[in-house]
DNA sequence: TGTACATCAGTGAACGCGCGTTCACTGATGTAC
DNA sequence: TGTACATCAGTGAACGCGCGTTCACTGATGTAC
């Protein structure tokens, strides 16, 4: 059955929101085109008509996701004052909630060690996620006043990214909050003081 | 063919030394019972008479390789007076040689995203290998005077991680490079000075 | 010491399964006349 | 305005493939007598 014009650009879009959180909670490979299209209530043979490959839906999910990212992250910190923002900043992103919702949280976290396996295309978006985010890091640390930003942001967004993937992977709770809380601290009394 | 009595013994850890390259280059997913079998100049079929099934492999691939690693970080700082010691720990831990050789290096840096994934067993196995870990690097920033070396460590440790996950992920050089230059320095100014 | 049998690491064919991908088809709507 | 045809998002069966796992079998060596 042919549909209205908007229809098919509404369907592509339902299946990136699927497949986004699908990514970062199971991974590239637990991502399947089966049980995306199954998620967004159709059925697997159509997923042709909106990405030519499985990499492709990868790609483009990834993309999606850093850009969906950023504007929540915008967001969060727009009608703050720099330095307030950047404290906001880095107590949400090494936070419990983040650690606890790796399906809406940053793919540099969720997908970090699985990126030298994937495909160069996937790799290449991924790079470019992860510069735009230092980037902005590092545009942060200079309102704020604070020195080597262009240097520190990244090695600043490891930290908070090591903190979070740790954190995740630690079956006692108690040790799992403190490591963030301490990361938090550290972090900040680099920065802020 | 029956074979003489250490054979079996020896097969086995010819498989652990093959699977525990495998594992951190290509992940668990990546880590097929096939490959291992051929690589150790076996057929798949007898993969059953040393592990009861892939996940035990995995697992047992795991405890493994934490434990190569303690030995060789205990190996490599030996002779050395505390402080020392724990530089030579960082430097080595967060360098380019270390990103550049996955397959020979921490298996914190190279599986922490599939971990979620994980079965419990590896997960538990995993767990029990960071714990080590941070006991140990607590033990150096004790005997190296740092104080509030308990709460210091898991931090610390993510922060290494995070800066050795990320490099990986950069197609940059320099920019790798200069992650990882920055990441050395920040911890070493925390903890030396 | 010599013979018969048990052992068991390793072989190689076969299994079911889920995967990504292909393809002939459907049928409601848009377009041409 | 009414009719014939083109379009194309989505359907559902089928494909080849690699995977983990199973299993009947092999055959050199150890053990029992």
């Amino acid at each position: 059955m042919r549909y209205s014009e908007e229809h098919k650009a509404e369907t592509h879009k339902r299946l990136l929101g699927v497949a986004s959180a699908v990514l970062r909670k199971s991974g590239p490979d637990g991502l399947s085109v089966a049980e995306t299209m199954k998620a967004a209530g159709l059925t697997h043979g159509g997923f042709y008509a909106h990405f030519k490959s499985k990499d492709a839906l990868l790609t483009e999910t990834l993309t999606y996701v850093f850009e969906e990212m950023r504007e929540l992250w915008d967001r969060r910190t727009a009608s703050l004052a720099p330095r307030a923002g950047l404290e906001k900043f880095i107590d949400q992103y090494v936070s419990e909630r983040h650690r606890d919702h790796a399906a809406d949280g940053c793919p540099v976290v969720a997908l970090n060690s699985d990126l030298p396996r994937q495909s160069k295309k996937f790799r290449s978006a991924f790079d470019k996620g992860v510069k735009s985010m230092q980037t902005r890091l590092s545009a942060r640390l200079e309102a704020a006043g604070v020195k080597d930003h262009d240097t520190l942001a990244p090695a600043l967004l490891a930290m908070m990214v090591g903190a979070v993937a740790l954190s995740r992977t630690l079956s006692d709770k108690a040790q799992s909050d403190a490591l963030l809380a301490t990361t938090r601290e550290t972090i900040k009394a680099r920065l802020l003081s």
